[in-house]
DNA sequence: TTGTACGCGTTATCAA
DNA sequence: TTGATAACGCGTACAA
């Protein structure tokens, strides 16, 4: 690999002159700015960017840690912020931890001792204080969290209102005249599944409406558990004619577990819920959806961190930037059991 | 951030029993090794991998370049790059091209710069000779090539058998009773398309079937010209009673297309397409497709370029590994044209 | 405007 | 087994 000092030799100039070329940070004659330019050309020379950042102490270089990036949520978060970063010249590293708190830790120590300039964080369920985002924070490294906040911490955020976007779409289902709603919420220790379900619990209680405790089911925001509480409603003796479903892999499961027994959404039981990934609109049915800006959450995030990293200023006040939803009715919502056909 | 010259200072020792201490590398005394463990943790240390870098000269990390990580199929195999890739302590850089040609070379110039130890890459189409790629190559960095292999490159790949695969889907078309058999391809400059294409062509062919000319478009693998191109065979006066189409965006395409029309599928149009996501499976119709491993690319993918990397056996001939598809019959492709209901 | 020399935090070499 | 020190490649004072 060609080195800075190469290039000056055969510039015949100082490797100041040729460090002076790149950055641009200072005037360089033209003869000399020209024979260096030609030199890098020649021997191909790719700027040493860990030793810059070693220099720098800054690696322009963002950590991403989220879930599972094959859940199109947040492969579109990641799209977004992957694009806001490059924009500022910013490279994403990125980390699955599929919720599970163990890899969290360790993507978050990996991260620092990369020197990452900043983390985009969607954090995984936990019962446990969250001292290594603290202790993160406090070495100095900006943290963003995305769609969820860890509870008791103070830190900038990207989130949506996710009860009054329940609080909306429970509200639809019952205007389509659905009266036995039941829901799957997703894992109980994240704020999101916490507060879909508190906007689900106030919108019945305001209409009066019961619900029944075996149509309360807790998943884990993925396809199986969906699919398992699905089952295990459909096999109740009192079945829901509705459910609101916590995120769109669950929904999936539940669709899944409607196929087994042979049953049809809406026809036996209609279906609402949150997250709505373009691919799936072409197909049937159409899901009723709560829309999140998953794109925005990333990139909104990314330029909220680095506007954090650039200005450095640590120990300001929290940011939480709120994302608007959309809710989507679409035919999987339908009011129309089977018994009145 | 702490240093390991502070770690040594607290601990007493000198920073080349605390480096040991790190890696594992030399064995040093339990009482100092006690104290070193101590100290690290009294401050927090965690080792510069900026800095190891440097002086190793390797970055433990690996490039990823592909064209749009939103596209189930690449989410899939960043996601199997990844696991790969963590197993053995590399981190990933992803890239995303948008399959545009000059993103790709940036991105590749970029990875240089960062000193990835190698690159997994799924080459943008273009006409232009791979000159970036084999520079790369020449630079001593590996490259394997994911999906689809550039035009005369020799380089290590992963990829499937398109041609046969298409083959098979195209067959089993004609087994259920389609004489009249379009193909929507994928950006023709790919080898992946003119694969598919050709798969479909020789077994046209074989058949004895024509293929009308109207019946072959060209798309560029995203789901608009899915659309487009469905509209465009939809207003043929000639129409094709089912569709070979190349991946699955531009399947989606076609059936929001249909859609426009208040046609279904397979009633007025049969489809089979490459890809098969597992999410789509829940819904109607339910797609014939020919399923790719698209978890292995990745995984296999990285385990060859760390291989690659690790053995630094330069100039060897090219390892090409074939992956194995799988062609599932469901409900899209069956032959129940409404003329005959 | 240009060149020289130092230091960023590690690891590896060598001598003790 | 341990400690001192020389790189790794770059950016940047500082001197010229």
């Amino acid at each position: 690999m060609a080195t800075i000092k190469e290039v000056a030799k055969i510039a015949g100039v100082s490797v100041g002159t040729v460090s002076n070329v790149i950055t641009g940070s200072v005037t360089v004659g033209a003869d000399r700015k020209e024979r260096v330019l030609n030199a890098i050309r020649e021997i191909e020379y790719h700027p040493n960017h860990v030793a810059r950042s070693l220099k720098l102490q800054r690696t322009k270089m963002l950590g991403m840690i989220i879930s599972d990036i094959t859940n199109p949520f947040f492969s579109q978060m990641v799209r977004g912020a992957e694009e806001a970063a490059r924009k500022q010249n910013y490279l994403l590293l990125t980390f699955n931890t599929d919720d599970r708190f163990e890899r969290e830790e360790q993507a978050l120590s990996e991260l620092r001792s990369r020197r990452v300039d900043g983390i985009l964080l969607v954090v995984a369920p936990s019962q446990a204080k969250p001292s290594h985002i603290v202790e993160t924070l406090k070495a100095g490294i900006p943290v963003v969290c995305l769609d969820r906040i860890p509870p008791g911490l103070e830190v900038d955020s990207v989130t949506v209102d996710n009860i009054n976007a329940a609080r909306d779409c429970v509200r639809h289902l019952i205007a389509q005249g659905h009266r036995k709603i039941g829901i799957i919420t997703g894992t109980m220790a994240l704020q999101t599944a916490q507060q879909r379900l508190q906007g689900f619990e106030e919108t019945m209680r305001a209409a009066g409406l019961e619900v029944d405790r075996d149509w309360v089911r807790h998943g884990d925001f993925r396809s199986e558990s969906g699919y398992q509480m699905g089952r295990e409603i459909l096999l109740g003796k009192n079945l829901p004619t509705a459910l609101f479903i916590s995120n769109n892999l669950m929904a999936y499961g539940v669709l899944q577990a409607l196929d087994d027994f042979n049953l049809h959404c809406p026809g036996d039981l209609a279906i609402a819920t949150f997250d709505d990934p373009a691919i799936t609109q072409v197909f049937r049915p159409r899901l009723t959806a709560i829309s999140q800006p998953a794109y925005s959450f990333g990139y909104t995030g990314a330029e909220l961190l680095i506007q954090r990293i650039e200005s450095k200023k640590t120990g300001e006040s929290p940011i939480a930037i709120r994302l608007p939803t959309e809710l989507h009715i679409r035919e999987s919502s339908a009011f129309e059991p089977r018994t009145l056909q």
